[in-house]
DNA sequence: CTGAAAGCGCTAACAA
DNA sequence: TTGTTAGCGCTTTCAG
């Protein structure tokens, strides 16, 4: 085993509680026999054992985060802003994938907690009961769902997909599509309230739908047959997977439909059509989830959305 | 504090030991105790600190990642399969990123150390020599480095990169470029050299360049004025950036000339041009390494890559 | 300001 | 098969 408290005590000729101090509570000894402890710790390669800590103080200094999918783009930036403001507080973080399996979510709750000093749980897919029971048994944030009582950091996207329903209306879209995304998903349920009552706008919601590319690929005959010439859909992907999939039928993007995503991810900023997209601030998110969830504070965040028009909206065919 | 193996024991009226070996040893206790203790434990909610095992057993069960950046779409493919292997064995997994900083590296590879089983380093960038230290630290596989006496998983590269030269000068390309990746790059010297002699190609190398989007955009004039008509990027994402480079010059993609990726990113494959590309088994090598880190096998796996040629890639102008 | 001693939750010999 | 005991590396009273 590697070198331990008692070593550098020995070799420094003290006794390992003040070797101890002089990591937790430098402060509380003296200023000579500081220096010289941090000088025969270092030189012996001296590293403190966060586990051994951790059975004493009760922390661990280690969070936990949860995300649906690893490989939808949504969610690398929110990993790495959490995971650089969980580092700068010296905290580490575990990362896992529940493949949008909301028992996974449970599981892997559990199999963290005697881990970490707490969770961010990013989108989940379980039920606001199970969830419930789950935020009883450690400190937690979510992102991307509300609860009654519990710490929150959720993305204003009622009112980015409003924005972008209204825009498809103001470019002269009469009748428009809402390709919705899992059940379990909170976001989904927003939008849908969110964009049922646009002035001028006759939508119809199709859905739920996985997602993922294959999810909008899948429900591309439906639009097409939809008779609507706007669509927003759940997420990027499900919005590139849809205009993949009208192309294979022959539909125009943006000219038969227009369709936009919510992400702002860099996988639809580079898609060809360049996707109009309501941008999510997702690195705020993570980076916030993190810094609420150390802090332990109570709060419910609210971020803003915001509409990027790009390429894939265009005015309905046949208009002026 | 939570419910303990001392809890369990009094509410079973047997002895901690026991109710520790009915987890880490089962078949060394009576059926019908185990069934007992097992009820209890699942009655109270108990759950093992995993903390205080590890102080006694020497062991963590947790792994560390360490990927040079996560908002790269080459990683997530990798940690996800990485993640998914660990958990399948028990095991949790820290995730962190180097923001390409080879310090960094060495920083996270000792903050994890005394926190974990072993390491997984992806794609380093520090030098042979400082890894060398770093391997005696702590069990390691190198994920796209080579290193001698280090369990490793590359990709083959350099067969990948020949293989996308040949196809350039198979559709009459004379005069390429490769855009190269970052200085600390392992698999950009392994292209190098595997590009270096191909026949009846002249390759100029144009670099070391930021694996990033930013780095292809960057080095667009510069490939431009090159007098070549066709590219081999270090990656998909330097391969896009230089395609929006070229197209802000006004020069045409595959029209003008033809780039290739590496990688097989899902971002390169939504592309438009499609991207041809070098496509890396990520998610295989991220289980694997995680396997082989969990067996401590010794060993040196390479991975095979393959060309993917989409829409990017086409004869020189001037070609009948 | 520093040392002594107890104990965090668990495992691992060793006995019984 | 089960209980006893010691101790992992560290923090934290409590004395000195």
């Amino acid at each position: 085993m590697a070198v331990t408290i008692r070593d550098v005590a020995h070799a420094c000729g003290v006794h390992v509680s003040t070797v101890s101090r002089t990591f937790s509570a430098p402060h509380m000894v003296n200023a000579e026999t500081r220096t010289r402890v941090l000088a025969v710790a270092e030189r012996l390669g001296y590293r403190p054992n966060r586990a051994a800590r951790s059975l004493t103080t009760g922390r661990t200094d280690n969070l936990g985060l949860i995300v649906a999918d690893l490989s939808n783009p949504f969610f690398p930036p929110l990993i790495k802003a959490a995971q650089a403001a969980a580092r700068a507080q010296d905290y580490h973080l575990f990362v896992a994938d529940t493949d949008e399996d909301p028992a996974k979510e449970q599981e892997l709750v559990h199999a963290f907690s005697k881990q970490v000093d707490g969770i961010v749980l990013c989108s989940p897919r379980s039920s606001n009961r199970a969830l419930e029971q789950l935020v009883e048994t450690i400190p937690f944030v979510l992102v991307n769902r509300r609860l009654r009582g519990v710490t929150t950091v959720v993305m204003d996207v009622a009112r980015g997909a409003r924005t972008a329903m209204e825009h498809l209306a103001g470019l002269g879209h009469r009748r428009v599509a809402l390709v919705s995304g899992p059940a379990g998903s909170w976001t989904s349920g927003e939008i849908r309230k969110a964009v049922a009552d646009v002035p001028g706008l006759e939508t119809v919601v199709i859905g739920p739908n996985a997602p993922t590319e294959e999810g909008g690929v899948g429900v591309a005959a439906q639009v097409a047959a939809a008779g609507v010439t706007g669509v927003l859909a759940y997420n990027d992907l499900v919005a590139i997977g849809l205009i993949e999939g009208l192309d294979e039928l022959g539909v125009g993007v943006p000219g038969d439909i227009s369709v936009i995503g919510i992400d702002g991810s860099i996988t639809g900023r580079l898609y060809r059509p360049k996707l109009t997209t309501v941008a999510m601030p997702t690195a705020d998110a993570g980076r916030m989830a993190v810094d609420l969830l150390i802090k332990s504070m109570s709060a419910a965040t609210v971020l803003e959305t915001h509409l990027v028009v790009r390429e894939s909206t265009a005015p309905p065919k046949g208009l002026p």
